[in-house]
DNA sequence: CTGAAAGCGCTTACAG
DNA sequence: CTGAAAGCGCTTACAG
């Protein structure tokens, strides 16, 4: 590669010293003779300068890049989620990272001490429920945080996320109201004590609760998304199957729709289903699916446009806050 | 923020000098004495030292970063490509910023930007068919560059794509043998040139002259994404519609099954169906959905590895070559 | 209105 | 086997 030109290179040419050429640069032309402004303007054309993002941070201790962590990039409201934080970002002149942890710990350390040593200014994180320690010297040491959709017991970080129990509510309800007493959850592993999924079990047991009916330990399948299939078999396949299935997420609901077509199983007719995550083809699906609806574009804004104020030392509020969103649910015809 | 430790920290603490540390850092023991390396490894843990990646860059000259611009981030393919291009540069210990042009030239352009004044060390670009000038200044530079998907004339960029001549072969064959004859084409609009919508075009034309039918104007619908249903109303509301309809890619199939639903076309009795994209829920739709098959993973796997090898200098051809890729027709119930 | 100098945190060629 | 020094490309406090 040809070497590139630097700001020593453009201050020699138009003959002005290298801190004038930065002045230049960063807008403080304040006591800037115009002669001067030009020559530099022109030299910067003519030898094709681009500045070195690097040296400047370096010498600023400030990147103006964030790193965001999802969880999963394969769930749908991810891209929703990146583009509402890219917008909040591109809008102050930030930059953002994006990683995936994969639902895997070790790669969400990894990625945070790859973020660390790439020193971005912040982290806006779907915590996968280990890394307590790091989490925890990242708020001794006062680096900007916020975590997404889940939060971690016993450490201070600020935190967006649905208002899960209403998520389940707003599900059961609606069976209810659809003459279903039977009703069955699924649900990816608890281990972890991942915020939406424990809230979701006890919003479902407690709207049941609500209308009299006892939650059955048949009805509520924990499994991994790879098993979710044989799930469906042990559940549905009994004397008294639930006639209504409360799924909590977009990549379990592939999987049942997918058995039920195996399966002829007829949706809503032998099963009701609704699911959390309006997924963008619930329109268009047979039947079209009723959904929950999780306002992510304005919780990922909202995650993004704290984590600057913080970064910029603007927020004098201590860490550890909850913020709660209100789902939707929109009724089309798998319910 | 707390200060953060430094070399230097690390150093007066252990009783060495900076050179050493930052030789131990990097695995440099060989004239080191077993005594020195531990002194140094403990204080590296009391200190809890993490090395700053970005005054390692600006020595180096080097970030171990590269770019990928995707053309439009909803793809489905965009997160399998991104997948395929992680997995490999992590195992070289590289890292990836993945930027979304949003089929805007300007956004492309202020990304490309942004990615060299961060100092990447090379780019991955799903060009959007303008900046030529701008690529033609980077193959002066020599910097180091991939293109995907797409190819622009006149820029000596090596580039990874579909044989998109045979995706549109497979599809009309497909429905030919089906005893279609009145075969339609969808595709976004050709004024960018965008190699595959041009070259299944193109394919298009060729596989019906091949089969001794003359491609209608009518039977061609070229439209936006969001004007699509308007252009369906068209071409399928006449006393001779298309039989069949060749979709050039996900997004498009997203709106023709929505239309579909609406207007209560049945797929394929009415209109058969095939999309270029494998998507997710080809399976599970009703009808499962025949696609044409891109073997992505591997193009973007491919080319990543062929950007490493341009960034250490191991690739000794001139750019400008393309890499062709064959598709996969995969029949299900659509067609 | 502009320049010389110091320093951000590293790495490396060189000296010893 | 280890250290002192220079330098990567910037920015800024200070001097004039």
């Amino acid at each position: 590669m040809k070497k590139k030109t630097t700001i020593a290179d453009v201050a020699k040419h138009a003959a002005v010293s290298k801190s004038t050429v930065s002045q230049f640069l960063n807008g403080r032309y304040s006591y800037m003779k115009e002669e001067t402004k030009n020559r530099i303007a022109d030299t910067i054309n003519e030898l094709g300068y681009q500045g070195n993002f690097v040296a400047r941070s370096l010498r600023l201790k400030r990147t103006s890049t964030i790193g965001v962590i999802v969880a999963n990039i394969l769930h749908s409201s991810s891209s929703i989620v990146i583009q509402a934080i890219e917008d909040v970002c591109s809008s102050e002149n930030m930059h953002v990272i994006v990683c995936n942890a994969d639902e895997d710990p070790d790669k969400e350390r990894k990625y945070i001490n790859m973020l660390q040593a790439k020193q971005v200014d912040g982290l806006i994180v779907f915590p996968t429920g280990k890394n307590i320690e790091l989490y925890k010297t990242m708020v001794e040491q006062d680096f900007p945080i916020v975590f997404m959709d889940r939060l971690i017991h016993g450490v201070s970080i600020d935190a967006f996320l649905l208002d899960n129990e209403l998520a389940s509510k707003l599900a059961i309800d609606c069976f209810i109201e659809g003459g279903h007493h039977r009703i069955g959850m699924i649900t990816p592993p608890l281990d972890r004590k991942i915020t939406p999924r424990i809230e979701r079990v006890e919003g479902y047991k407690n709207a049941l609760k609500y209308h009299n009916i006892d939650a059955k330990k048949e009805y509520v399948e924990i499994t991994e998304i790879n098993e979710v299939k044989n799930g469906l078999d042990r559940m549905l396949f009994t004397d008294y199957p639930p006639t209504a299935l409360y799924i909590v997420n977009d990549l379990m609901l592939m999987e049942v729709l997918s058995f039920a077509k195996e399966k002829s199983i007829n949706i809503p007719k032998d099963l009701a289903v609704i699911n959390v995550d309006d997924v963008p083809f619930a329109d268009i699906y047979t039947p079209t699916l009723t959904t929950i609806f999780k306002p992510e574009f304005e919780m990922a804004r909202d995650a993004a446009r704290l984590l600057l104020k913080k970064i910029n030392g603007e927020d004098p509020k201590k860490g550890g806050n909850v913020y709660r969103y209100k789902p939707k649910l929109i009724v089309r015809g798998s319910s």
